[in-house]
DNA sequence: ATTAGGG
DNA sequence: CCCTAAT
């Protein structure tokens, strides 16, 4: 016997076919077709890509073999970036390194890695010997405990020649345009869900995080999406999870199996499809001035005529710099396991997705639907005031948070991590472009942890400082970003993911969801809503509506955070109400028809 | 891999 | 959000 189950939206669940899960479709994300970060993202992922594939070569080395876990703790700090200040050679930018006060006689020598002055170190070289990833250090590192000097880390992008023109007419983000953008990859990976209500909200400026596609009321019976091949994805993980725990970090010393750790890394990090579709992708957006070429990154080829209005704004991003990092590292690791962390350090950071910041004057624009022009770039001398930023995909507003207490030490963990990661690019001057094309170079210096810093020296991070930010004396393992230890605390291997409230419209989903699936089947309502929101897993989800029905049982005084509308909380309880009793029910036919195969 | 529930 | 136990 058939037993329909209605709810109130009218839908049929008898019409849902739940095949056994091990007969279930494995979904295919289609969310990173709409990315429309696309180009920034290849830009990373080229440079990701060389730095990892310089730390797979150079893996064979050994974490720390001392019994005492000495550690260095690095901390790759961002600073001003927005100048274009010559210089000379990289060497000439090492940062200062002073050793920690000789008093703290602990086992903690704690680095902090700044980056090198925001200087355009591969000024005026040819493209092709802008490569060459080199992570260097001028005194080995294990030699780095209270004679620091001249510790450097430099990790040097290779091979990619990423230009950027932008036809002053175009706005940078500019939606028309960025749906042209999409378009391609739109049809290209939706295919068969063009028909259905698609709920694409990405906002430029906040809560862009929430992507996912949301299905008709009409409950397609073949929800569930199809199986595509080809087209791009980018998925950390099926669990949107950077680092899927111990799962990342497993030593590889014992048996030097670097192919088994490098189908980890491309689990962990997803970097592998990026590459692989970066790779083999010549997509042309012939009009907006965009080239996105075969090595990944963006080329002024095929974009030198100017639009018709106004003159071409030719720029060039030159460099950027890796963001505040924290990193911990045996006082006995090797370079190369220095190498390998500070590149899964990165990867972590731009693994969630990065935006794409403009500012001019150091300050940021908000109005993406201003020309270049409007925004004053449209002649040559003032492309000195403009500049990028790389921001987190998660960051809703990347403002400097550095507190200048100590008094949330979790918070500004995450903070640190995902608010101050900024990844600011340097323009080189638009004459250069044509001639040298772009080189994209990783720089840091090392200077000194001091937690014993005063007060007056603790200047705010901003872009407009330059000002090394001191580490607060934390605990080592709070920022730790990757694990290097010989045995990894759980603090090392498990960086807490930041706090992402659901915005009012994902609870709408997950609310129809849970309508019309129920609350046990959160891997169906992932895929029916979330799909998309790789951050969204289907714990989460569960989470939230635990939260949800918590919250709408509360008086609304007691309520906290974004305020839900009552409504949806009403349709909260009443799925819940329904859901749970839709279970006794189950339980009960379940029970009766045990009891009576007993009988 | 998912689900359920406590922390 | 995390972690774990149980499926």
């Amino acid at each position: 016997m058939v037993v329909k189950r209605r709810l109130n939206c009218g839908f049929d669940f008898s019409s849902v076919p739940k095949a056994p899960r091990s007969t279930r479709m494995k979904v295919s994300s289609k969310r990173d077709d709409v990315d429309s970060q696309l180009t920034a993202f290849d830009l990373l992922a080229s440079l990701a890509g060389k730095l990892l594939e310089e730390s797979e070569s150079s893996s064979t080395s050994t974490y720390g073999d001392s019994q005492e876990d000495h550690h260095l703790v690095v901390n790759i700090k961002q600073e001003n970036v927005y100048n274009n200040k010559p210089c000379k050679s990289e060497l000439s930018h090492q940062g200062n390194l002073s050793s920690k006060s000789p008093s703290e006689n602990t086992s903690e020598t704690c680095l902090q890695v700044s980056s090198l002055e925001n200087d355009c170190v591969l000024d005026k070289a040819p493209v092709s010997d802008c490569g060459k990833i080199a992570l260097g250090l001028k005194q080995p590192l294990v030699g780095c405990g209270n004679k620091n000097e001249d510790c450097a880390v430099h990790v040097e992008q290779g091979e990619a020649t990423n230009g950027l023109m932008i036809p002053d007419t175009i706005s940078l983000k500019d939606p028309s345009h960025e749906s042209v953008h999409l378009d391609g990859v739109l049809n290209g990976s939706l295919g068969g869900y063009m028909n259905q209500s698609k709920l694409v909200c990405r906002d430029d400026d906040d809560e862009n995080y929430c992507k996912f596609f949301k299905f008709s009321d009409k409950c397609n019976k073949s929800y569930r999406p199809m199986t595509r091949v080809g087209h791009r994805r980018i998925k950390k993980s099926k669990y949107g999870r950077a680092f899927p725990r111990s799962k990342c970090f497993e030593d590889t010393r014992t048996d030097g199996c670097l192919k088994a750790l490098y189908r980890k890394r491309k689990l962990c990090y997803g970097y592998n499809q990026w590459k692989h579709e970066t790779v083999h992708r010549k997509r042309r957006l012939s009009d907006k001035g965009l080239v996105v070429t075969s090595d990944g990154g963006l080329s002024s080829e095929s974009v030198t005529n100017s639009p018709q209005k106004g003159e071409s704004v030719k720029l060039s991003i030159k460099s950027f710099r890796i963001p505040e990092l924290f990193i911990e590292v045996p006082e006995t690791a090797t370079v190369g396991s220095l190498k390998r962390t500070v590149m899964e350090a990165v990867t972590a950071l731009l693994g969630d997705g990065i935006h794409i910041g403009v500012l001019v004057q150091g300050k940021k624009v908000r109005d993406d639907n201003n020309t270049l022009s409007q925004t004053g770039l449209s002649c040559r001398e003032n492309l000195d005031n403009l500049g990028f930023t790389l921001e987190p995909g998660s960051s809703k507003n990347p403002v400097n948070i550095m507190p200048t207490d100590s008094t949330n030490l979790s918070e500004r963990s995450a903070a640190s991590l995902e608010l101050d990661s900024r990844i600011p690019l340097c323009l080189q001057d638009a004459d250069h472009v044509i001639n040298y094309g772009t080189c994209v170079e990783y720089s840091q210096e090392l200077v000194p942890y001091q937690s014993d810093i005063t007060a007056d020296e603790q200047q705010p991070l901003s872009s407009d400082s330059r000002a090394i930010v001191p580490v607060p004396p934390l605990e080592p393992e709070a920022l730790a970003v990757v694990p290097l230890s010989e045995k990894p605390k759980r603090t090392e291997l498990s960086q807490r993911r930041t706090r992402r409230p659901f915005s009012v419209t994902e609870v709408e989903a997950l609310v129809h969801a849970v309508e019309e699936l129920g609350t046990g089947r959160w891997r169906d309502v992932k895929l029916r809503s979330f799909d998309d929101a790789s951050h969204r897993t289907y714990v989460d989800l569960k989470d939230k509506w635990k939260t949800l029905v918590h919250t709408a049982s509360i008086s609304p005084q007691q309520r906290r955070g974004q305020p839900v509308p009552q409504e949806l909380l009403d349709r909260v309880l009443a799925a819940h109400r329904y859901w749970s009793q839709h279970q006794v029910k189950q339980n009960g036919k379940l029970q009766a028809a045990a009891m009576m195969v007993v009988e």
